[in-house]
Formats: C-alpha cells, structure tokens, sequence
DNA sequence: AATCGCGACAACCGCATACCT
DNA sequence: TAGGTATGCGGTTGTCGCGAT
C-alpha cells in the first residue's frame, strides 16, 4: 500500500497559475485568512489542491514579499548562514525578510553554490564535517530559530492565542540559573547540549534579569568545553544580552548582531579547530 | 530562421512533524 | 495514547526565456 495522495489529481490544474487563479485566492485569503488549505479550493472555487494554494501564496502573492534582486549584504548573509546551517532554508529565508525559502533555494542552487564553491578552496585550517560541526552547527540552528523576525513571531503566536514570552514582548526572559539545586536540569548533565540548547531550556520563572545575564557559562560547562569559548568572550556576552533583552530590535540591528555573531564563529572555527 | 543548451524560477512531490480528536 | 489530518520543509522536476550556434 502506498501513501495516500494529498489530493485527487482528476479535475484539478497543474502547471502555472493564471491571473485569475491568483486573483481568486488573494481575495479568498483577504476575506477569511490563511489556514485550512485542505478546505480552501473548494470553498474558493479553485481547481487546486490545497497545497498548491498554499505555495502559491507563501511564495508569490503574499503582499509583503520582495522578488528578485538579492542584494550582495544578502547574499553574504546566505552563503555565511548556509555555511553554518547547512540546507535548512526556512531559517535562512527568516533572517531575510520579504524572501522566501523556495526563492533562496533557488537562489543558491542556481547562483551561489558554483560561486561558493568556486571561491571556497579551504585555506586554512578548516574543520572536517566529522569534528566541530555538530556543536557549531547544533548552536548555529538554535540561534537561527531565536533569531525568528520578532514581528513574525509575534503574529505567529497572537494567531495561536499563545501568550507571549518574556523576550518575545521584550521584557528579558528571566532565566532562572541552573545549578545543582535546580531540580528541573539536575538530572542532567548540561555538558550533553549546547549552551545555546540549554539557555533556551531554562525555566524563566523566577531569577531576575541580571541574574540571568550574570549567569556563569564556565561554571557549568567547566573550561575545557568548546561552548566555554563564548563564555570568555565578552563580545559574545554582549550579543546575548541583546538578543534576549530586546526581542522588538529594529531588524537592522538584529542583521548586525547575527553578522557579529557569524564573524566570531567564523574566527573560532579558524583559529581553535 | 531554426534549434539546441542552459539558467532561472515556479511548482510539484514525498516525507516529517505538529496538531487535533 | 493512537490514529488521522493539516501543515511545513527540502529535494526534484517542469517550463519558459534567452543566447549561442
């Protein structure tokens, strides 16, 4: 038996949207919203599957996306951030607003995977994929997700009724420090994760905010622990003091802090692998 | 003028995961 | 908790336009 199709493929469009196809779901959407892509082309008389509608909504007729033109400071941004993380386009094209994974994929896989790979001749000590990578890339996806445009998660989360987190509403997420007291992570050895996976674990209960920015990384990781290396490094204490502080960042400084961020992993994997 | 090759990008497909009942 | 459904994601394919021959 083989996996049921999303939808029946009889009497259904493929191929390009025409105008009119596109003219139809806008205004569906204007009129209901997004969601409930199963139910839509028929409720908006589309000879589409819902999955097809979705597309082209998420990639062409959304109002606030930019097409064409990536500028050289986004490409940089791609070729750094696909470095760290790999394939994953959707937390590439969320650092990139008005841009689309499908757009960046394309982008990448038409433009910049010859250029990169022209240009990337390993010149210095690099790491293989089987040494650092997994940590890097572990913390690299993590600050990525953090890294959410917070216009973007804040219509997320009030679409979902969720009630926002501090460092979402820009009130610092008071992380409450974890030590041997603590019986949410004693259990567990915190050597295991990033600091990044654990900071983002924390229970934000109760310490007050400089506490949380206080909050001694080598204690935990002890100095031998690659993540230490952050924890020495009073530019990166800076970054996180600002990513978690203020979640309503204006986007360009967010880009600075995220640039900031890729230089030093750029400089760490150069100079200590 | 015809056609071939290639790049760009829209769209499709299958799988994974989240969510709901 | 399990099963079904909806949604998201990334790889791949199809189509179109344009330049080269």
């Amino acid at each position: 038996m083989g996996r049921k199709p999303c939808c029946s493929k009889e009497d259904l469009n493929r191929g390009a949207w025409t105008a009119e196809e596109d003219r139809i779901l806008k205004a569906y959407i204007k009129a209901n919203g997004e969601g409930r892509w199963g139910s839509l082309p028929k409720k908006a008389g589309l000879k589409r599957c819902g999955k097809s509608c979705r597309l082209r909504w998420l990639n062409y007729l959304r109002p606030d996306i930019k097409r064409g033109n990536i500028t050289s400071e986004e490409e940089d941004l791609i070729i750094r951030l696909h470095s760290l993380l790999g394939n994953k386009w959707s937390l590439i094209a969320g650092r990139l607003p008005g841009r689309t994974d499908n757009e960046i994929k394309n982008y990448w896989n038409t433009c910049l995977r010859k250029k990169v790979q022209g240009q990337h001749q390993p010149k210095r000590c690099e790491p293989s994929v089987d040494e650092a990578p997994v940590v890097v890339r572990t913390k690299a996806i993590r600050c990525a997700e953090m890294f959410i445009p917070p216009q973007q998660r804040i219509a997320q989360n009030q679409e979902k009724n969720v009630t926002m987190e501090p460092a979402m509403t820009g009130e610092l997420a008071a992380e409450k420090v974890p030590n041997s007291k603590s019986d949410e992570h004693s259990s567990v050895d915190p050597r295991e994760d990033t600091w990044w996976d654990v900071l983002v674990g924390l229970d934000t209960s109760n310490a007050s905010t400089s506490e949380a920015l206080d909050f001694d990384f080598l204690q935990l990781w002890g100095s031998e622990s690659p993540c230490s290396h952050y924890t020495r490094r009073e530019d990166c204490k800076g970054m996180l003091e600002d990513w978690m502080s203020d979640a309503t960042l204006p986007f360009e400084m967010e880009l600075t802090s995220l640039a900031s961020f890729l230089n030093s992993e750029e400089e760490w994997l150069g100079g200590e692998l």
